[in-house]
DNA sequence: TCAAAAGTGTTGAACATACACCCATGA
DNA sequence: TCATGGGTGTATGTTCAACACTTTTGA
């Protein structure tokens, strides 16, 4: 009655992960999410761009599955790794299914890199980038529902942020706090009171103070922050998004 | 590369749910959260007590195996239903896997039931309630890595009692306030301050007076209200557990 | 000495907790 | 009339957004 299942060629598992980066944005200029897609070879949507993924193989846990597909698309590892949703509805291939179509279950996660790592990035085969919030426009209807699962993934992105140290993942070893500002502000897609912003992340605790300053700047030279162990960390609220 | 996958028979795809009900404890009287186990009746595992679940059907919605297994285990429909985890790590038959038993991925739900369907819950064959935080004494050690997804379910429902209005999906269509007061007492372990949580529940703006009141008590007769629709709703926080 | 960003201090509004107190009913 | 829980009012403390203000550097 438990844990046994059917295994016939009609059911395929897959995992598929969202891969967050952030960069400028090719107009504005304004730092924004960034992801990479993945131009289908063959049917069904052939030509279409989907989210990066690939089939569980039979002796690979589920994040190693997610975390090869990060290598394979982008040479990188993920600095944050997390399960997003299975989604395994029968009509998730846009309404119908080929009946020659296998019923597909994936379990997806979706991943940081960090702004260092993610400039030594290496696009794989048929991989190009776009703006999260652009991608309708830009690459047209994605493949299979990843337009669904790509939009949750950003509403869940979006909401973790205020409450969870999450940005700290796409900041290198050390940071000044208008960095770490800029990456909210980005995430958010509002601008955030410095003064303000300083407070509430000194109060979590999530940061300590290395007792370094940046140099070279055009101005007062920050202090360099790390982030903190997982230990030694309060609460947190980002500027009313409680 | 993406969206293909294994389908040999060394991999299942399987369905479980947590399924919550709240009881008087059998000891204490308190009103607790409680949970169906099945007892297994074959290898591996035999004779333990596990969670709810099913293989997945070809032709079958994830959530409506959830259902089809709530159906099965009490007879009830659930009043909540909601994805909770896909747990498939290589080891999660208790750290080491038999060499003749298959690979199992497990799509996890937690479903809640309102109290006044779970009167009339059947119990299935093999079928045993448990008051949540007890079943590692009272049920002994769970099938599979099944101890550490109740924990993670629990775990899940108690932060979310405090900032979702899930409470509603335990009480009948109008209910005074003080039984929606003793839910959340029960979820979260704590008792909550009467006037407090009044008033924090009509900020809110999640339920609605109906404009009766209740008969039949031995005091002052309390309104009744009934769940606000989807619209018309604010903010929340529970005294404190933001 | 000026521009620009770092960093500190202060104020007023909103909100949460604690708790005093009144209300309405059955016994 | 009393006991019991429903329901209202209010004082106190905490937190947060807004913004004025000082500091420190390069140009």
């Amino acid at each position: 009655m438990t844990e046994r299942s059917i295994s016939g060629s009609q059911l395929e598992l897959a995992v598929s992960t969202v891969i967050f980066a952030l960069r400028p944005h090719h107009e504005t200029g304004e730092l924004t999410l960034w992801l990479p897609l993945v131009r289908r070879i063959r049917e069904p949507f052939q030509g279409q761009w989907a989210l990066p993924g690939g089939p569980l193989e039979p002796d690979e846990d589920l994040v190693d599955s997610a975390r090869a597909t990060l290598r394979r698309t982008t040479g990188t590892q993920p600095r944050h790794l997390e399960q997003l949703y299975a989604f395994g509805d029968l009509d998730r291939s846009t309404g119908h299914r080929p009946a020659d179509t296998p019923r597909v279950v994936s379990i997806v996660y979706w991943a940081l890199i960090r702004q260092d790592e993610d400039a030594g990035a290496i696009d794989g085969e048929n991989v190009e980038w776009f703006p999260a919030d652009d991608v309708a426009e830009e690459a047209g209807p994605l493949a299979f529902d990843h337009q669904v699962i790509l939009s949750y993934a950003l509403q869940r992105l979006r909401a973790k942020v205020s409450y969870s140290p999450i940005a700290h993942a796409f900041l290198p070893e050390e940071f000044p706090l208008a960095a770490m500002r800029r990456v909210y502000e980005a995430i958010l897609g509002r601008a955030l009171d410095p003064s303000n912003f300083r407070r509430q992340i000194l109060a979590q605790g999530t940061v300590v103070d290395t007792g370094r300053r940046m140099t070279g700047t055009s101005h007062r030279p920050p202090k360099l922050y790390r982030s903190a162990p997982e230990s030694s960390r309060y609460t947190l609220t980002i500027q009313g998004s409680a």
